[in-house]
DNA sequence: TGCAAATAGTTTCGTTTGAAACGATACTGG
DNA sequence: CCAGTATCGTTTCAAACGAAACTATTTGCA
């Protein structure tokens, strides 16, 4: 019977507790999971992880224009320029000009190139499945669906398009 | 009958869809959530996900250090020590020395920050409420179990301690 | 007690980031 | 054909980042 509380109707709670709070274990989770990436191919090919994923890209499409890599990559403009600036100083990979349309870029990747992608393959695998380690095949099915609703619903909460990077 | 092929014995692709990588697919989700509460908090309160972060554990475990706030936060102490510089500077927070062990801190909410962080709560559930919105009750605690197992198996992977930031 | 090591938090350093401005090229309607 | 607009990729800019250096304080131990 007590008499005080302005929003008694309510079952939601007037404290948050951070550690319960699933956005902030999502983006935890995330970037612990990123920051094993990263240092595994910063220390086995000196690729960062926009770097890594135009590789992933390229290995897989190319040729392909930085738009392209953009949409597959879900990262800016800006950044897949600078990746790729990296990686043609690398020698990774080719870039070179759309002759059709000559505001195109043609992204290719070098002998090197696909000698490391051959590499890398693998790795993203291993690491990949160190990750999951401890989930069962029906978990590891539950993520990839949760994943893929959290993504439509996110995207349409967020305001542009991609889904890389804020911090 | 093919003879080619020196890695016939492998069940793993060798090519590598990103589209279909857990650890890209989480970072994507992650950042697209992030993007999502960055956007709110700004508008509302001018707060970044730091700052906000921050708040949240101070309107509920005030008087803390900052150590306290990093442990709580998963941000290292140079992110934690500009966020309360700039909430301090807001009005919405009070820094002072520990007289007990003058090197801490402690730090509290001002009449302001209180007043912020009963608004902030609820906007907190909020977004929460729309990004799982499409996922019952079902799905979000497998998601909860699954990001507490990602949490323990990532954090063992993952050098340092926290778990905020590498983007 | 006194001195080395440890700890708390701030600041500095070089890098990376997203947003916006930009130059160059291509498309469009008149 | 040609102005106006859209698109592609690079560059610029200010802000934010992590790591490391640093100051101040406390603790451990001889």
């Amino acid at each position: 019977m007590t008499i005080n509380n302005t929003d008694d109707r309510n079952d939601e709670p007037s404290e948050l507790e951070l550690s319960r709070f699933l956005p902030y274990r999502l983006s935890v989770v995330s970037n612990l999971v990123s920051r094993a990436f990263a240092r595994r191919y910063e220390t086995a090919f000196g690729l960062s992880i926009p770097e890594w994923r135009v590789m992933a890209v390229l290995g897989r499409y190319a040729p392909a224009s930085s738009a392209d890599i953009c949409q597959r990559t879900a990262m800016d403009k800006a950044k897949v320029s600078r990746a790729v600036t990296r990686l043609v100083a690398a020698g990774y990979v080719t870039r070179k000009d759309n002759p059709i349309d000559q505001r195109q870029n043609v992204l290719g990747l070098t002998r090197d190139g696909r000698r490391i992608y051959r590499q890398i393959v693998p790795l993203a695998f291993a690491t990949e499945r160190e990750v999951l380690e401890g989930l069962n095949a029906e978990e590891v099915a539950q993520l990839d669906q949760l994943l893929t609703k959290l993504h439509a619903r996110a995207a349409t909460l967020a305001p542009g398009e991609g889904g890389d990077a804020p911090d």
